[in-house]
DNA sequence: CATGAATGAGAATTCATTCAT
DNA sequence: GATGAATGAATTCTCATTCAT
């Protein structure tokens, strides 16, 4: 389909232009220009700019669901550390993708901001976590006194700011080490 | 002094605006009105937008160095626990100016943005903390096996991650637990 | 073309409005509104103001040149006189865009002023005359120990210096006399 | 007087900024900065920038009227001449003053535009141009034909445009040739 | 006399959006 | 489906000017 190629070339372009020069600084013009389009191509397809970020926001929780979906373990806590370590991975490797996300999520911490579909995401991770956390409490493999709501925000939280700090910082954050690191902490914390 | 006060105003008003709007949606005139002055004030006093973000980021910095400076402490890690109670207490407490800087944070993402003082700011908060795990590794208090470095970037990454999930959830989070979890989290992993 | 249909309209308004408001106090928003299109089009079509300066004294040019090019004459001396006629013609007849070639003149005085392409207008308009007087010291027409540079220069000189003060001083400067003494006063040093 | 002190100051300032920026680019701060005195000064003397301009044009005016009357000629056509010469030598210069008078002139060409002074600057030049050649003429020194006024316009107008093209074009116009080629020019034209 | 704080008008520019082609 | 011309709102920034100190 000649519409749906439009869109995926569309989305790209506006992932890499956001990533790079953040959402309001992207103009719809410059994002039809770089997919290779027309200045007028996104208002065409997607209507307006917000229908625009919100495709890109959910196209970004997929694209993690569908990486962390990958993951197999042998027990509850095996299965929260794969996913933690999934996460890492990806949101410091430098991807666009990730790096474009992040943009999003940050560009939601304004009162007035409504990313659709963002502070859902935010929730669902929670909520996943908190399934994981609840398993393997249940399966005996982590400690059964940790709170796994208030765990999952922290867990949420320590890999989004890491990935932050990450992307802020540039090179010389010592990535691996961190990467490791945040393993034995967590370890440590579920016991 | 006139000039210092209406600075001080425009400040005040800038950073409440940013709060709620983010950078981009919160004109200087408003701020200048907002302020309880003129549309062209914050030009006039501050030149361009740019300086006026940067002084804010700058205020943000000294004002949490301020706060976490009164912290007195029996042992090194007494002294890090203390310091991320502090910061969480501010961060979580729904602060004007906890969010506003947070939301500063959340617009230096993109890889063009450049908020002067503000990669420099999180590369001063991850150096105190790798100098306060350093000195509670001498004592004996925690664990000698951690990178310092690397576990100064999980701290702060905690915090800004756990602060900017409150802030995009608003209420319903769970505050206190997540803050008495988050001692035990860290607790656990200090060892 | 709807495109070139709406630069031409937009060239003419802003020649119009500069050769009488000069060209900082003509708004872009003026030109777009004089030529029947709105505030923004200008911009759209040229990006910024300097572009369409540039296009006006391009234009200018092209005019010119049209117009001096149609002189057909029998000696290297004729050619030289007609072309002075000319020029002198189309500048003391109060054509409105024969004045904004001056006021873009007179705008690019100050040093730091830079009409892109006033300059060359200005070594071009030189160098023609100068062809004209060496082509017309070798058909014999002219004296041969004029300089035909400075004397270049002087001819183009004299036409602006002439063409400025009839348009700074307004009617009763006595146009037609003005003209036949320029063609004796050039006829003399022509020899 | 400190008063007239500082007038003069802000005058030189307002000269030379204009020589280099133009009038609009040049704002009153500005000027009282670079006068050594505070951005408020020129209202304070001047009333508004109207005003300050009108005392730049007029202060030309004296300036060159007062070069001229220096000048001591046995005949009329040498009275002329040697007046041209003087106008031309100030001209080519490269003088500040010089620049910006020629800048206030450029600024002048507009229709709307009225800077106060200019205009009877110029008629005045014209008319004593006259009273020379007529003058010239009764002593017998220079032909008897020739128009005084459309005369004194051509003169001025030599004078002029050969001055704005130098200061266009910046070196390389041969400024001592331009000079040299002008006398004999004038010469030839005088009879 | 002199300063500089404050105002507010005005200009260029950028852009999402609409609409004719 | 796609283009890009046209619109008009919104924003930043610059300044002349006024006025309190």
């Amino acid at each position: 389909m000649r519409k749906r190629d439009a869109e995926i070339a569309l989305l790209k372009a506006a992932e890499e232009l956001i990533a790079q020069q953040g959402i309001t600084a992207t103009s719809l013009a410059q994002i039809g220009e770089r997919a290779g389009y027309s200045r007028g191509l996104v208002n065409h397809h997607f209507g307006n700019k917000d229908a625009l970020i919100a495709r890109l926001a959910g196209r970004a929780q997929d694209w993690f669901a569908g990486r962390t979906a990958e993951t197999k373990a042998t027990s509850g806590r095996e299965a929260i550390l794969a996913t933690i370590d999934t996460y890492l991975e990806i949101s410091l490797s430098g991807n666009k993708s990730a790096r474009a996300f992040l943009v999003l999520w940050g560009a939601s911490f304004p009162a007035d901001a409504s990313i659709e579909g963002l502070s859902e995401n935010d929730a669902r991770a929670r909520a996943g976590f908190e399934e994981m956390i609840v398993a393997a409490q249940s399966d005996g493999s982590i400690h059964s006194d940790i709170d796994p709501k208030a765990t999952a925000t922290i867990m949420l939280g320590l890999i989004r700011g890491v990935a932050a700090q990450s992307v802020v910082a540039g090179r010389g954050l010592g990535r691996e080490k961190v990467k490791a690191q945040c393993r034995k902490f967590i370890e440590a914390a579920l016991g």
